[in-house]
DNA sequence: CACATATTTAATAATGCTATTAAATAAATT
DNA sequence: AATTTATTTAATAGCATTATTAAATATGTG
């Protein structure tokens, strides 16, 4: 708790209002509740970040990004085989939903309270996710010439990607109860799940 | 709007309940809204179904079950192959999820929001389910061991199926959007969709 | 220190929501 | 027709929420 002292008002608030944002959405909590966890008025919240829904946005872009980041900040390690790019970033974007496991819901759920918040983001992104999808394909269509990878659609697989993850991520907890797993239990199912999908997509992509 | 005129009151806002409910969520729709869609008293809701969170439950349930046996109840032709009877659960689920695009959303938030739901829910279906899964399996044993089937794990082939639906109609809204798709192209998509999921789960199975 | 600026709190206005109650109206029953 | 029962409304209690304001306290600066 002594690390919490050296932080502001202002990033504990932050934080607070993070992981309440990520439990119970956008219109389930409230700037009372957020004060009441950090344990200051809750007029201070307003101070700091004006309205809620402004402090909701500072937060949604973050962690957006985050998400966003995961799939597509991958391509620095250069000369991979596209096959081990596709593992890494896999891997890449498990490790931000285990980390972040209510992520995918939130996003889903506050892009159809706020659709022109899709259009804000498309602008803050620019250009960003043609060129890396741009890189990747030259890469991808190399390998597929060398007789390396099947012909595939690129999109349709990251569509797959993004799926196969966040769905185990979203019907997680639901699982959990439905089959009463244990912390031990539910780790190790992730665990298998993460390479089970790993798997299947590089199963799937071979000519 | 003569039809309209017949049904009650109370049939007509359990109606405007659902349509709200699924295309907002529980907690952003009011009983207020539901009134004034309607064009009756607010206090009316109350009167037909005491609090908001009753009228959500059967309005919940009803459509948890509608999803539910969109997938379960589909072992009534009895002597088709394996793979046709898959073809019929997925093509089942698949239209139900087009009458009801929003249904997984909602079922995903509630239950996240009231855990203990699912505990209803499953002693609401009893032994149900499994006594589906057991009537598929053997019919799955059988043909597995004709070598018709590759060997695999039932559970898991069901958890694809969903997923691979679910998933489609909860990013819908999202891919129209930043692809911006007109209608027209949302369907052709979705039909597209549609054959692509089933050839992907018949493709998986084979041996 | 004196003054200015930043932080924090208490109080509260304004709003919207759920649920209840009592009264009014319509429908059914005897 | 009289009486009971069902439906519908108006009014409102009670609560929680967001946001603002003015005052209080802490912090920084010349």
């Amino acid at each position: 708790m002594d690390a919490q002292k050296d932080k502001s008002m202002e990033q504990l608030i932050l934080e607070a209002a993070e992981v309440l944002f990520l439990e119970k959405g956008f219109s389930l909590t409230s700037t009372t509740e957020i004060a009441k966890t950090v344990g200051c008025n809750q007029a201070l919240v307003h101070y700091y970040y004006r309205t809620k829904e402004h402090l909701f946005n500072v937060i949604f872009e973050q962690k957006f990004m985050q998400f966003f980041q995961s799939v597509f900040d991958n391509n620095s390690l250069l000369d991979l085989a596209f096959e081990d790019k596709i593992k890494l970033i896999m891997n890449s974007h498990f490790d931000m939903l285990q980390i972040n496991p209510r992520l995918p819901q939130l996003i889903i759920n506050e892009l159809a309270r706020q659709p022109e918040r899709i259009d804000r983001l498309k602008e803050k992104l620019r250009s960003y996710p043609e060129k890396v999808f741009a890189e990747l394909n030259q890469n991808l269509q190399t390998e597929i010439l060398e007789g390396k990878v099947r012909n595939i659609n690129l999109l349709d697989l990251f569509i797959t990607i993004v799926t196969l993850n966040v769905s185990l991520f979203m019907y997680l907890p639901l699982m959990q109860q439905i089959f009463g797993l244990n912390e031990d239990q539910k780790s190790e199912f992730l665990a298998h799940r993460r390479i089970e999908n790993i798997d299947f997509v590089l199963n799937s992509i071979r000519p």
